[in-house]
DNA sequence: CAGGATGCTGGTATTACTATACCGGCACCC
DNA sequence: GGGTGCCGGTATAGTAATACCAGCATCCTG
């Protein structure tokens, strides 16, 4: 066994974080934000949009700087706690 | 350009984040600790020692968890802020 | 209303990297 | 001297990150 593909609550995990994320764009460009995040914007819808389930590390993080998102939130809602939208709004 | 390799600045980061999980981790035996993160002994032991720069988001969250670490003080010292390793003992 | 501009979407393709496993070797310590 | 634990190298399946393109709404403007 070498690297069992994601699991379905990891994929779902990832839907969860793309769905706050689009939220906490909220308007915003999507390039721009992208942008400010160093990523492309290619990459950013994929994970607005789940297709990228698990992104890389400090791409969630750069992400959240960009968004204003704290990290711990972002890491609550990956592990499932469904923390209320509120605390981006 | 389809994936550009990983910086510099992105392989240092992932120096640090691995030298800080292994402050974190302490004596705890290296096995046990990625068996409650969920991940394979092999992988955290190329997160501390630096071979795998930037992991997934899910490990770390995990790995935070399983360790007690704050997940903000990984992304502190993902991003550069040399945030003192008090916040872990 | 036609036609352009803007913004998101799904699809496909490509490359670098993650996550995992196995192995021999090197410490340290009882 | 045999555990126990960490290390470096190698190998491999699968994913992340990126790019390009055609399509489809919506909005503005002539």
């Amino acid at each position: 066994m070498v690297r069992q593909p994601l699991t379905p609550d990891q994929i779902e995990a990832g839907r969860r974080l793309g769905a706050l994320l689009r939220h906490a764009r909220a308007g915003r460009d999507l390039a721009e934000v992208a942008h400010a995040a160093g990523i492309s914007p290619e990459t950013l819808r994929k994970i607005e949009t789940g297709r990228l389930p698990s992104p890389g590390f400090g791409t969630i993080v750069c992400l959240g700087e960009a968004l204003n998102v704290p990290i711990q939130a972002l890491a609550a809602i990956w592990r499932g706690n469904d923390l209320p939208l509120e605390v981006v709004s």
